[in-house]
DNA sequence: ACGCTTTCTGAAAGCGTTTTCAAAAGTATA
DNA sequence: TATACTTTTGAAAACGCTTTCAGAAAGCGT
């Protein structure tokens, strides 16, 4: 007996339970049948050797990693983490392994390894982290993706999911006037690429035109889905005189920085200005004053992202478009009155 | 010619470019010197054929996975975006892919692959979420780990990162009593297994001696790190007729708890009761009234635990404890005035 | 032009599984 | 008991790279 002293391997395994190779490798698998008292030696010297299957000649020699890679721009803000959440539940219950990529950091020279048809069995693709071109070729050889809040160019059949953020922006714009009086709102936008903000804007100008106000350029400007940039921005918007008596900031991050914002220029929230969010991120209710905002299911469109690349990755017919339903929630930034704080809004409809 | 239709194999870059597979593989990982002109001719094959080398292949092959894993007991909170962050940020530089399992979902069924030896070639493993026994195992076999915020037993060998909990709490308990004349002051313990949690504790336990007050049992609770928990304890505590004029919530989350059920019981913050949480979690400064916390540097306690990982991977002697500076962050929670909202606390020192 | 290094190169041997294929062993049917 | 299937099984061929080894080519001093 030589007495190597590397990690076992499944031949070691084999010759323990006096079997073939292949033998170990199916009760490995339970696809195939093997006879009860061979497989009960075979688990008997996986154990007493413990052994463990390497995964990279697993992946070889079957094609299949066995892993879901998350491609995301950056990870930042409340909003990533109940979205990380809900994807890696969804991933590990589906029997995964989680890789993640974030584009966040282009480090010059580095141009790192991409994720693709090489080292994942199917990418989720957060909006604005992967472009067009790769997109396509990776559509192109057929490989489960799912887009997350971003809507495929047309040519390509790429399952998204994404949530109300329209009908969201509407219900948070129409409360706005109906229920405020308010007339002058700006609308903060968020970063460059992000889809969920022309939609926001959508849903706010149709408001607009609803009501039978016209929509002023003037009142439309960049904050970012951050705080800081939220905040330069109304103080430029305030420093220019421009005119607002409510503000919609693209998600509840950037309500954070609007809200500073405002009271370091002696605004009142929301005797002056009615602000409100998107999102509705935990710290939503605990900031002052409670903010007003739009409740979106985070963790659920991870978790849904999952599912619907699972239904790609087994063949199925995945559906083209999930849209998770939003919710308006009233709290006091508007302009509401509240008697106390609430208990958390529901996270699990 | 036959036109398979598979996407190209490191043959048939060679095979197009007049070298052996063997130049071709020496080409794409650089270690070995080779002629410019084969080089370029390589170069040229691998941009037509739009070659990607299989990973599973390389790691076979050379006994490297090129992934580091991070293991976590959750994903939760306002914690675990910066610290994911960080971690993804070094990862990234260092070359590396980045593997996330979160033992959050423990399904009954699948015990889930574990992260170990044959799929990452070194593991940071975050307090709570591996038993001693495989953190034991892989320490036996030289594997490379680091921990974060938590002290290894004794007899293992495993670098650590973390912060300085116990000053941190120190800081804030003293300046509970000196600044603002507090007595009775409740500690809120964070979760099971959480070390960060006893260390806090202890920097208490010692500001209190200092101060010549005496330890009371009485006004020791556990608040989870969790706004939900934290809310329901005070609520029992107010309940039970305990009285006390200051909370040291373990950390941030659980302050926010603490101040909606003060708020709720009529208790004005700080007024009747200071307030004080840890970590200085983005929000901190925007609730109501802005927290009073120890600002804790988490990406950069992530980006640590990656490049002390990194020495351990290639070889070098790594730092066995890594101590973050930890800094104590007044606002109004405490007691303290603050004329206006200040910019964000320093992220970056 | 001749040895002696040093630098490049290709053939071939792994790396540790899964999977195919055909043979062996069982089972049910005739 | 023989025949025709149906299960189980093992041998061996992938899977696509890295790396070792030895030989070829090139550089260099004389």
């Amino acid at each position: 007996m030589t007495t190597k002293n590397r990690p076992p391997t499944i031949g070691d395994v084999a010759q323990r339970a006096k079997v073939s190779i292949a033998t170990v490798s199916r009760v490995l698998n339970g696809k195939v049948p093997v006879a009860p008292d061979k497989a009960d030696r075979v688990r008997a010297a996986i154990e007493e050797l413990q052994f463990v299957p390497r995964t990279a000649a697993r992946v070889l020699a079957s094609r299949k990693t066995g892993t879901v890679g998350l491609v995301l721009p950056e990870i930042s803000g409340a909003f990533f983490s109940p979205m990380l959440r809900g994807v890696e539940a969804g991933i590990r219950q589906a029997g995964y392994d989680f890789l993640i990529h974030s584009m966040q950091t282009t480090h010059e020279g580095i141009p790192h390894r991409q994720l693709g048809e090489h080292n994942t069995d199917g990418l989720i693709v957060f909006t604005g982290s992967l472009d067009i071109k790769e997109l396509t070729r990776l559509n192109r050889i057929n490989f489960p993706i799912v887009l997350l809040h971003q809507t495929p160019p047309e040519s390509l059949n790429i399952p998204v999911i994404t949530i109300e953020n329209k009908s969201g922006a509407e219900m948070l714009v129409d409360h706005l006037i109906e229920g405020h009086g308010r007339r002058r709102i700006v609308y903060l936008q968020g970063p460059e690429g992000h889809e969920d903000s022309v939609w926001r804007e959508r849903g706010y100008r149709e408001s607009l035109e609803a009501h039978g106000i016209t929509f002023d350029p003037e009142l439309v400007a960049t904050g970012g889905f951050d705080d800081e940039e939220a905040f330069a921005t109304i103080q430029e918007l305030i420093l220019e005189g421009v005119e607002f008596d409510a503000v919609f900031a693209g998600d509840d991050d950037a309500a954070m920085g609007v809200m500073r914002a405002l009271k370091l220029a002696g605004r009142l929230v929301p005797d002056d200005v009615s602000v409100v969010g998107f999102d509705d991120i935990p710290f939503a209710r605990y900031v002052s004053p409670p903010l007003t905002t739009i409740h979106a299911p985070i963790e659920e469109v991870g978790r849904e992202a999952v599912s619907q690349l699972m239904r790609l990755i087994n063949g199925q017919q995945p559906e083209a478009l999930t849209l998770m339903r939003t919710e308006l929630v009233l709290r006091e930034s508007c302009g509401c009155e509240s008697g106390e704080i609430k208990p958390a809004s529901p996270m699990d409809p």
